[in-house]
DNA sequence: TCCTTTAGTTAGCAAATGCTAACTTTAAAA
DNA sequence: TTTTAAAGTTAGCATTTGCTAACTAAAGGA
C-alpha cells in the first residue's frame, strides 16, 4: 500500500468510528482495519506528528481540525464514488471496495467532475 | 507505489513502446518511465521470472502471450477511463493522469460496468 | 588500433508498511 | 489484595521499490 493511501485510510477509519462512538481508541482502529496493534501505534504516531490526530491521556483519539477535513474529504470521495459505481449497475459490496481503493488516487479536478455529474441523480 | 501497480506499469510501457517500435530495450523503458536503469533491470527481471516478458540475446524485449494479455487489459482500462473522465468534462491531461493511477485498482466488475456505459457514447 | 559512448549489471542504501515477539501498564475481576 | 485480561509500546524482521555508485561489455568513431 502507498504511504499516502495508508495515512488516509487511518484518518477515514478514525472518522467513521468517531461517528458511531465518541471514545475511539487504537484498539478499535486495529480491529476495524484488521491490522496488528503495533502497526496502528506507529501509524497514529505519525499522524500525531503531522498534527492530524490527538491522543488524550486516556487514549482517546480525536481528529484535529485538519485531520477531520482530510478524513471528510476522503469519506466524501468514498460515498460519491460508491454511488457512481452503483449507478452503473455495480453491486454495493463491489462498489464500496472499489471506491475504497480509488478514493486515494483521484485528482481534485476529476473528483469534482464526478461529483457534479452525480448531483444530477439526486 | 504498490507492487502490482509497478509491474503493470512496466508491462503497459513495454506494450505502448512496442506499438511504436519493434525493437524495444530496457533503456527505452527507462527513459519513458523516467526511472533509473537499475530499477528497470530488476523490474524486468521479475517480469521475466513470472513469464510475462522475454529478453532475447540482443536485448530486445517481447511480451509473452500472457504478458501481452495483461498489458492490453491495463491499456484498455487506461483508454476507457480516460474517455470517461473526458466525457465528464475533465481535460485530457488530467483525465490521462487519473486513468493511469486508477487503472490498477478497479475490479473487473466495475470496469465492465464502466465499459458498457461508455459504449453508449461511441 | 585505441578511445569513447551507450546499454546493462551488481551491490548496497533509504523509505515505508505490515508483522511477530515480548514487555509494560492499567483496569477489572476474584 | 492478588490475579488476570486488555491496551499499548518497543524492538526488530521481511518485503518492495526507487536510487546512486561503480563496473562490464559491446559498438562506433577517429
Amino acid at each position: 500500500m502507498d504511504s499516502r493511501e495508508s495515512a488516509e485510510m487511518y484518518l477515514e477509519t478514525i472518522y467513521i468510528l468517531s461517528q458511531k462512538s465518541d471514545a475511539v481508541r487504537k484498539i478499535d482502529v486495529s480491529r476495524y482495519m484488521g491490522y496488528a496493534k503495533p502497526s496502528v501505534t506507529r501509524a497514529i504516531g505519525l499522524l500525531e506528528k503531522r498534527g492530524l490526530v490527538n491522543v488524550d491521556d486516556s487514549g482517546i483519539l480525536k481528529l484535529s481540525k485538519e485531520g477531520e477535513q482530510q478524513a471528510k474529504r476522503i469519506y466524501e470521495r468514498h460515498t460519491v464514488l460508491t454511488k457512481m459505481f452503483m449507478n452503473l449497475g455495480v453491486d454495493e459490496e463491489t462498489a464500496t471496495e472499489d471506491a475504497c481503493r480509488i478514493e486515494h488516487y483521484i485528482s481534485e479536478t476529476t473528483f469534482d467532475a464526478i461529483k457534479k455529474h452525480m448531483a444530477k441523480y439526486e
